[in-house]
RNA sequence: UGUAGACGUAACGUGC
């Protein structure tokens, strides 16, 4: 079993998740010399959730519970919790945590961490207060992975004071921050218009002692090129050379992006010039910030010249780049252009969403097409791609509707938007 | 101590 279960890590390691499900089943199950153990399972539960399969993960975990020998243990449970906190699944993962009793378990550090860093991204950060102190009167120590992942959730809700309190708190209990408690901090800073704190926090976690690096780094140009402290984030770009934390492609797309985001394109366009002189390679998140600057500056000729640059040194458009440039037709009134834009993503084997919607619809409604907008509304949802409206869709109906004095049918619309399950905000 | 689980960074659509 240990050879068989070596082997599935390899596999599993390469992605082959579906090779390694075959030899599980056709060598393994039935075997009496080898028969899978909670390694074996624990190896393929992790490669579904790595794989996003979670449907398969789920499928996987009540088949060991129910039709093998095998126990689920913590760290079975505790793969399943996880890739389900991460799929956004929560919810799910907050039953299998409430049904560990039955299965004679009860959870432990890593469980917890994994539920708390899921409600945090989920926003749900009284539902992670409330979880930790649960898990604190149960006698359970926090470590610094639990407090990282509590103090990372409320930053980015934007309750940095409440964060900050939670440093101190894991500070008195003996726990030791590390770069990554104080980079969720620096980075919740930024993201709310506090940059000049979140470098202030950095000096002062040098001064502790901590190290900051590329991420820690990353996250204060963000912050520093949304404020337009553009010649301060140069310099940060020229520190981080001098003390060997070299850029990557995060760091100079946060600042191509903010440049682009502050009307700055051209700015962008020497920086995006400057990384590849510095042998760093642009991806399509690089690009697409740029063409979407050039898009929101309505100079369409450019943002297409630099598609077809992208496509000359091999890095492919994806969704949210042929969004960028069909929203820029749009705004430009030339809404058949865009739809045609939809045509060649359909070639390029590239999906459309929701988001592709919205700009269409926001365009024809723009253009005074208001009636073809509530057509395409109806359009998406039968589609072979079949989308749900979500809220901005009916937000953009309902202004247009309103604009063109139809505040009667804006308001049918608005009955409709509670028949998708869409609530308006 | 023969094999498994948890934390931080970048791009797209709606109103004033």
């Amino acid at each position: 079993t240990f050879s068989y279960n070596c082997m599935l890590q390899v596999l599993i390691k390469s992605r082959r998740y579906g090779s390694a499900s075959e030899i599980v089943q056709s060598e393994m199950i039935n075997s009496a010399s080898h028969p899978p153990d909670a390694y074996t399972f624990s190896a393929l539960l992790s490669g579904f959730c790595k794989a996003g399969e979670m449907d398969e993960a789920v499928r996987l975990f009540d088949f060991v519970r129910s039709r093998t020998r095998v126990w689920p243990n913590l760290v079975l449970l505790g793969i399943l919790i996880d890739g389900l906190c991460k799929a956004h699944r929560v919810t799910e993962a907050l039953d299998y945590f409430r049904q560990m009793q039955d299965l004679g378990l009860s959870a432990d550090i890593v469980i917890y961490s994994s539920l708390l860093s899921g409600l945090g991204k989920e926003g749900r950060t009284d539902d992670a207060m409330e979880l930790f102190e649960a898990m604190v009167a149960r006698g359970c120590t926090p470590n610094v992975i639990t407090y990282n992942s509590l103090i990372d959730g409320l930053c980015r809700s934007g309750k940095i004071d409440g964060a900050m309190g939670i440093l101190e708190r894991m500070v008195g209990a003996g726990c030791s921050p590390t770069v990554v408690t104080y980079t969720s901090l620096v980075d919740g800073l930024s993201k709310t218009g506090n940059v000049d704190a979140a470098s202030k926090l950095m000096k002062e976690m040098r001064r502790r002692g901590f190290v900051p690096d590329v991420i820690t780094y990353n996250s204060l140009m963000f912050g520093l090129v949304r404020e337009s402290k553009t010649d301060v984030a140069l310099g940060y770009l020229s520190e981080m050379m001098d003390v060997g934390c070299e850029p990557d492609v995060i760091t100079y797309t946060a600042v191509v992006d903010g440049l682009c985001k502050g009307g700055n394109v051209d700015k962008a366009i020497e920086v995006l010039r400057g990384m590849i002189r510095k042998r760093c390679s642009p991806n399509v998140v690089t690009y697409t910030a740029v063409i979407d600057g050039l898009c929101k500056g309505g100079r369409m000729d450019e943002a297409m010249v630099l598609l077809s640059e992208m496509l000359e040194r091999g890095c492919k458009p994806n969704l949210v780049t042929y969004n960028s440039l069909l929203h820029g037709y749009c705004k430009l009134g030339r809404v058949d252009e865009a739809l045609e834009m939809i045509e060649d993503m359909g070639s390029q084997g590239c999906s459309i969403n929701v988001v592709t919607y919205g700009a269409i619809v926001d365009g024809l409604c723009k253009a005074g097409n208001v009636s073809e907008a509530r057509k395409m509304v109806s359009v998406m949802q039968t589609g072979s791609s079949r989308i749900r409206p979500d809220t901005v869709i009916f937000n953009t109906l309902v202004d247009g509707l309103c604009k063109t004095g139809n505040v009667g049918e804006a308001v049918e619309v608005l009955g409709e938007m509670s028949d998708a399950g869409c609530k308006p905000d």
